[in-house]
Formats: C-alpha cells, sequence, structure tokens
DNA sequence: CCCGACGGTGACATTTCGGTAACATCCGCT
DNA sequence: AGCGGATGTTACCGAAATGTCACCGTCGGG
C-alpha cells in the first residue's frame, strides 16, 4: 500500500513518513506542486495525504489534478480555524482532512479507515459469501461458475459495496466513488449502474438477493453467500 | 445517543446541533449554568459539549457538577491561546477539548471518539426493552419476531423516542428532529405519523402499549419490553 | 349542555423514489 | 472512418412515502 505526502515542512513529512512506513506503508513524499504531480504519476499511490498550504500553489491543485484522473482516496491536511478550506477540499472531492497539529496516532487511523472504506487495502481482489471480484480484470466469480464480465463502473460500485458488505451505503458515497465528485442530482446514473450490475449478478434480477435496496438510505450487498 | 451542548453563542450552538442531529444523534441545548445543570439532570445525556465561557459561571462548574454523579464523556470549547484553561479542565475531569474556532466535522469525529472510548457507540442501532432499532438499515427488531420496515420519518421519530425512552418528549422537539424545523402548525403531521408507527409496532394500536400519548404535551415510549 | 381544543382515524391527493426500457452519445480500437 | 461495447439521457410506470382534509370522540370549562 503506497501512499503520497506532500508537504513544505520537512519534520512534518519526516514524522508522518516515518509512522506511516513503521506501520507497513510504502511512503513517497514531495514538498510541491510539481513534483507532487510528478511523483503521483510516477508512482500511482493509493492515497494522498495533501497539505492545503504550499510553496508555489496549494493542495487544492493537487487535489483537482489528482481527481482528473483517479479516484484514489485523499486526505487535506489544514491549518487551524480554515473552515473555508475544509469545504473547498470536500468539494473538489477530498475524502478526509485533519487539523493541524494531530497525532501520528490519528493520521492514521485516519488513513487505515479511508483505505478500507475505498476498498483498498485488500490488493487485487476482494471477496465476500461465494462472491470475488477481481478489481483488475474486471471480472466477477460467482461460486463456481464461469467469471461473469463487469465494466469499469459496474467494478467500482461492487468494490465499494463488497468493502462494505453488510451495510447500508449511501446513495452520496456511492456517487462519489464510483465518478468522482458531481453535483448530487445524478442519482439516474446509479440506479442504471445498479440496474445493469443486477442484470449481470442477480438470478433474478427483478427480486434482488445480493443487491438489495434500502429505500431512502442507498444499497448494501448481503455478506452470506 | 443524546448530547448535551452549552454555549451561550446561539450561533454556534446552532450550527454545533445541526452538525450533530445531522448525524443522528439527539441534541439537548443549554445556554448558561443553572438551564445547563437543568438539562442534565432532565436528559442524562451521553455526552457533554460544554463552552469554558459562560455568562454568570463557567464551563467548569458544570464539569465539576456532572463530574460528581456521571462519568460520561465531557468536552470542553476554549478560546484561542487560553492553555491553563485546558489544564484545569482536564484537572476536573473532562476528557477532550477543542479550541474555537473548529469545523462541525473535527467536532464530530472527536465525539465519536470520545463515545467509542467510553464504549458508547453503537454502530448505528439502539435499544430499549425488547426493541431494537437499526438505523442504517431502517429496520425495527421486536422481539425475536421478524423485522419491521420503517420509513424514513419513522425511523427518526422513533430514534428520538428511543433516545428519550421513559421520558416524554414535546411534541415541538418532535417536529423539530423529525423534520427539521418549520411552522409549529404542523401538528398533524406528527399525528399521522405517530398513527403509522403504532401501526407497525403496537400489538393493538388502538390501545398503545408502547408509544404513550401524553396529554398536552407529547409523547413517551415505554422503557420495559 | 354546548362549545372548542385536542387527539385519533380513515380516505384521498401529491410527491418522491426506485425500476425499467429505449434511445443517444461517447470512447477505444482496428 | 467504422464498429461495438460502455456510458449517459430521457421518459414512463407503479409503489411507497408523505402531506392534506374531513370527521369522530373525548374531555373540561363556561
Amino acid at each position: 500500500m503506497k501512499i503520497l505526502v506532500v508537504d513544505d515542512d520537512p519534520d512534518l513529512l519526516s514524522l508522518v513518513g516515518f509512522a506511516l512506513t513503521q506501520s507497513g506503508f510504502v511512503v513517497v513524499k514531495a514538498i510541491d506542486v510539481p513534483s507532487a504531480l510528478q511523483v503521483f504519476a510516477a508512482e500511482s499511490p493509493d492515497l494522498a495525504i495533501l497539505d492545503i498550504n504550499l510553496p508555489g500553489g496549494s493542495g487544492f491543485d493537487i487535489c483537482t489534478a489528482i481527481r482528473r484522473q483517479s479516484r484514489i482516496p485523499v486526505m487535506m491536511l489544514t491549518a487551524r480555524g480554515e473552515e473555508e478550506d475544509l469545504v473547498r477540499a470536500l468539494d473538489l472531492g477530498a475524502d478526509d482532512y485533519l487539523t493541524k497539529p494531530f497525532s501520528p496516532r490519528t493520521l492514521l487511523a485516519r488513513a487505515r479507515a479511508l483505505l478500507r472504506r475505498a476498498g483498498l487495502e485488500t490488493g487485487g481482489s476482494m471477496t465476500v459469501g461465494s462472491l470475488r471480484l477481481d478489481l483488475e480484470a474486471h471480472l466477477l466469480h460467482v461460486g463456481a461458475a464461469q467469471p461473469v464480465k463487469l465494466t469499469k463502473l459496474e467494478s467500482r460500485l461492487l468494490q465499494i459495496l463488497i468493502a462494505n458488505a453488510g451495510h447500508v451505503v449511501g446513495t452520496e458515497r456511492l456517487l462519489t466513488h464510483v465518478w468522482g465528485h458531481r453535483g448530487s442530482g445524478d442519482r439516474q446514473l446509479l440506479k442504471q449502474l445498479v440496474h445493469r450490475l443486477r442484470q449481470k449478478i442477480e438470478e433474478d434480477p427483478a427480486a434482488p438477493q445480493v443487491l438489495q435496496t434500502v429505500a431512502g438510505a442507498g444499497y448494501r450487498l448481503e455478506e452470506k453467500g
């Protein structure tokens, strides 16, 4: 699991780097916007932790750039009392933020939470019940039967559902995870995607057993096989 | 999960109240020391968030009073750069503090952390007597029987009633919690909602055993199973 | 006794929500 | 350019949720 950390303060950078490395993460660092973008492209990390105040740019720029091509979780670091910054960060698609100063333990906990939520801590495949999803090949194995081919979006949807199997995942979260941030109006897309996914994974798509609707809330994947 | 928030600034009070309510907490407020103590006694919240600077007293007094009779987690709010306050707060038994200004998200995160530490985090479900309400899935389990499906509004209503089981909850509070403020004229809505909820949860909806009417005041949920 | 306030109840209107289909458009690939 | 699958758009259906209305009974005070 690779994590990109961007901050212009060397002390903080090494502290955070140490904490993360200790916990078994691979850490890549950058101290300004251009190098951050370069490292991001070169290393394709699984999580980005971005300071907002950077020389010659801001974490927002990086966040925007990352979101244009990726849906990896992004955590922003802000100085205390910069409320507008937070709003903006979340608007740009950041998933979490941390106010300085923070403890390494907090950082670790949040980072883990993000990775777990995004279903990224599993590597290349995820399992629940009799389902096994292969992220790389976009294949879904149901029991011992022939694997089903999924599209990119279907795969993402299933990914977050599996990562949260047994729990309801809210519409908003699903939209963000699958499409990256966008106005909350696009429930239609989700409807369609769910519908199409059901056609592929449900025995009887008209009476879903696996991908359950939770009215007024979101969807839930049954954990049992 | 009920949270007491004490601050003399109405803006901050309503902001915090809104944030917490949105996240499914039941919020009770107070703006000075005497009313805080009174509300604390009447509502027995699970967490207290106290401003330090209050007219006619200080959050310290409240903290002390609370600690005399309860071990619920207490979070103190301080203005920036009042270091001695922090020391004193922690001495008095406060569990955490937050420096103003802070973001709602931070507050939420800390509040959750405190509740978790105190072992009070319920993970989306609440229990009273033989009732168990699953907020996530909008399901109500009655004893060992089949769970009953609730609507969003029914779920919210039951949430605040369960959080206050055994105590009367005023009509006004119910309206605010369920519909998020509107002209006080809408008692009709509440009547209907209660009626519909009774159809689902009462053995004999015409003679309510669980969801009791308290004439001229509001409703009360019986605590015993 | 009548009146009005209040709560309960049933019927009905309206709105919201999810599912589905059909079609349009986009995108990568050859 | 042309193809085929993937994705986005629009429209419609039907059910469920929610809001409105009208009426009933009770209770307590003129």
